[in-house]
DNA sequence: TTGACATTTCGATAAATATAGATATAATAG
DNA sequence: CTATTATATCTATATTTATCGAAATGTCAA
């Protein structure tokens, strides 16, 4: 983790609603409806929620969240995997904990 | 600390000028020359650092160096203090103590 | 293969931010 | 008081970001 990093994180935390997002993200059960409901059987999700569960919490255009959750994934804050027509999300904790520990330094 | 104010701080932080600054202000000895010199003998700054030692080092205009230093003191993150002709910064570490804590939890 | 649905990408515009130069204010020295 | 220095504020413009609707892509099911 370097100071770019953690400013380009910053930058994208500095929106409410993804600010939110990462949030949200921290307790998918309480925060979202069960997820992957339509996939096989035993699918490990590891706490991803799909993009449009995302979307209808937001409350704006769903291009808007899409850009966004390609942003916080991009900076590393989350990690994306595909389930047929789904596109789960979730937090990449490794990240963040390397961000934490940054951030204790300074 | 609320939600609100670290979207602010990290609106701020999302400046790499800015956030240089902060980091500087960690070391001011390091960082700047020495402070105070025409201030009468024992005067305490308490690590403040003048704004035309941080405009100097930024290498930005003077304007906007100002102009960074209040928006960063606004969110708390820094605090300054005027003796005579003189502004000086320092971090505001209680602050940036309960901003940590507050990223830990998240 | 077609239709339906989930998501992403594209293109446009409005809003916010970055940044500078000029001007104003504050403080002190003479 | 006046000149000088330090800092802050104002005004303007270029750049970036926010955000949407429309179009494109990907995936599955019939």
């Amino acid at each position: 983790m370097d100071k770019k990093q953690v400013i380009e994180i910053c930058k994208v935390l500095s929106n409410e609603t993804r600010f939110n997002i990462l949030l949200w993200l921290k307790d998918p059960g309480k925060n979202f409806p069960p997820q992957g409901e339509h996939l096989p059987e035993g699918t490990d999700l590891q706490g991803g929620v799909c993009a449009g569960s995302i979307f209808q919490k937001t409350g704006i255009a769903q291009s808007t969240v899409s850009h966004y959750l390609d942003m916080m994934q991009r900076v590393g804050l989350l990690e994306s995997e595909r389930h047929g027509k789904w596109t789960y999300y979730r937090r990449n904790e490794e990240m963040i904990g390397r961000l934490k520990a940054y951030i204790d330094l300074y």
